[in-house]
DNA sequence: CATGAATGAGAGTTCATTCAT
DNA sequence: CATGAATGAACTCTCATTCAT
């Protein structure tokens, strides 16, 4: 158990080193022997965890991915109604983003670029589906526009990801005010 | 002149090529042979045009930012109200996407990636002075809510991006009926 | 051990190799592949070794160079009187030109050529401190001319590269006759 | 002939420029872009006057050698006695070396340097022949030992391109004080 | 399990040379 | 004569991956 222990260290040393050095230089410019060099292990490890580069940075992004949503619906659950819902999953993504910035900022690039393959970001988005039941439900109950859910979150989730990013490099700070107004506009995206 | 104009077109065909294969490749994935392949000339070649690859990608990200602006500006003006300029702007951004799917879609992978030099990413930003000029004077007639620039973005043009995005991966359809339920969102998200 | 045995060797092969390829062809027509080829490595193994095509040159002048003084003094200390230990050392220096041509070759081109950065030259040169030291001894005892070492280097060290350059090109040959001849010509201009 | 003179100025400002840049350089990191860029011409103009890089390069080095040469022999005629001679000679040379640098550098770097090909260096040698048959007169009379010409020029000569490569080199400056005691070294090592 | 050493393939870039004008 | 534009070939160097230990 002690070496299990030690093996499920060296996975997650290799795990932050990726998405930090692809934070920080992108995917092309993050050699395997500087991931491997930053988690302490010898280049041959990684192949020994992953079977290639594309294969480490696919599961990479699918368990940042896990971590993200199970982080956005920790505090909710189907009996909440769906305003209340929608803000406490709203507030929980926002805090992620702005918490675990490197993560965060990790999935930001893995969305926007042919980086991941098809099939992982399948995978990743199999986890949202909570929030789409919710949307389903406001649209039931008329609370919430009768969207495309691609709109409803083109309007009221991605953008969190923008600010992040603008204030990753430091052009904007997104403090509680802004964080207020934030969720005010994504709300008024949406709701009927 | 005969010269000069098969110089023009090399370059245009060089600018191309780079758009359409970091599109589908990544920037990682894109070496320079390909990109002189598909533009019809020598690897050399590219370097009588550009100083090196970050050069290149640095260059067609702000000629293209520029195309992008003088579309999304095209039929406004000062004159204009504001609600009535917003929209022509906003719609004008969106045709671009749809219609510049390409340019559109590059535009998105480097806004998202450590792949453009900061100094290129000013540039690039330079150009939509009118926008915020515009979102000023909304304030100021009380017609769009009191908010930080990166904001009013974050919620009203950049969305269009994501949009883009999942329709060019072809799990979502922007017709008609669609965009003006986008542009009802951008709007309620910025009106006062 | 035999891991360490055969890097060591390896690392010998790519000496060797290089010292051999630049006397026929020069640096510039030496190319890293070529030298790994001849060292029966890959091109890439190389850059485990040495950090750059300009790094292996200065690291292997400085050893040739190490080697050559060493072989110089070997019979020499500074008990021996200075005529007596002058010609030591100077028919120590003969020898090796005449047996070991291709590190002689090697340094002559790289004493003579922008192809050595300066700091490896000074490392090449501290080495020499002993015979300096001789003549500095042979001033004060007034049997050797007052001259700066650069003279009296230039008058009796330096001809012998020129004649072994000769004798490489086939236009002359220094058997022992010549050599005493060499000799002569030698200490004449530089004894008092 | 206005035609003609202009010519002759595009040669020999190639000319110029070749010995500067591979001074400086290194044949190997002299480009012929460079050298016409510096001669005010189109890589392609070079082609004109020589055929090739290497055929520059030798004939630049056949006509420095022979204004060397020239300079060298410009007071002296075979009627003035040996030891007179030889002075005359020898001081021309130096002073060359010391008033021609870039011209006097070009020759070292190139005769110890396997740059110029064996034609050439024949080629060059040949102006060296008032020299030899003053040796030989100075063999006949006694005057002069009776070595090989090569030792004779390894002793009596070659020194100077040493001195002048550590003058370049900023090590050691060589005045008139030194060059008297370099001639009376040179002298030494070959009087009988 | 873990590794350091090794590498083949291919990256970005340069350059001697050519050719249409 | 002279050229700027163009290029194929070759350069240095990197990197994902493997393998003997």
């Amino acid at each position: 158990m002690a070496q299990l222990q030690k093996s499920i260290e060296k996975r997650n040393a290799l795990v932050k080193a990726t998405i930090h050095l692809v934070n920080n230089n992108g995917f092309h410019a993050t050699p395997m022997s500087k991931i491997a060099k930053m988690a302490n292990v010898s280049p041959a490890t990684i192949y020994l965890y992953f079977d290639n580069k594309q294969d480490l940075v696919n599961k990479v992004y699918i368990e940042v991915k896990a971590a993200f949503t199970a982080y956005a619906f920790k505090n909710y659950n189907t009996d909440i109604p769906v305003a209340e819902g929608f803000e406490i999953i709203w507030k929980r993504i926002a805090d992620f983003k702005l918490k675990e910035v490197q993560e965060a900022m990790f999935l930001a690039q893995c969305d926007n670029t042919p980086m991941i393959d098809e099939a992982s970001r399948q995978e990743g988005l199999k986890h949202l589906q909570p929030l789409l039941d919710l949307w389903e439900r406001g649209k039931q109950e008329g609370i919430i526009k009768p969207l495309s859910p691609y709109l409803l979150y083109a309007y009221s989730i991605n953008p969190l990801s923008f600010l992040m990013v603008m204030q990753q490099r430091g052009v904007f700070q997104l403090n509680q005010d802004y964080l207020e107004d934030a969720y005010q506009a994504a709300w008024d995206s949406i709701k009927k």
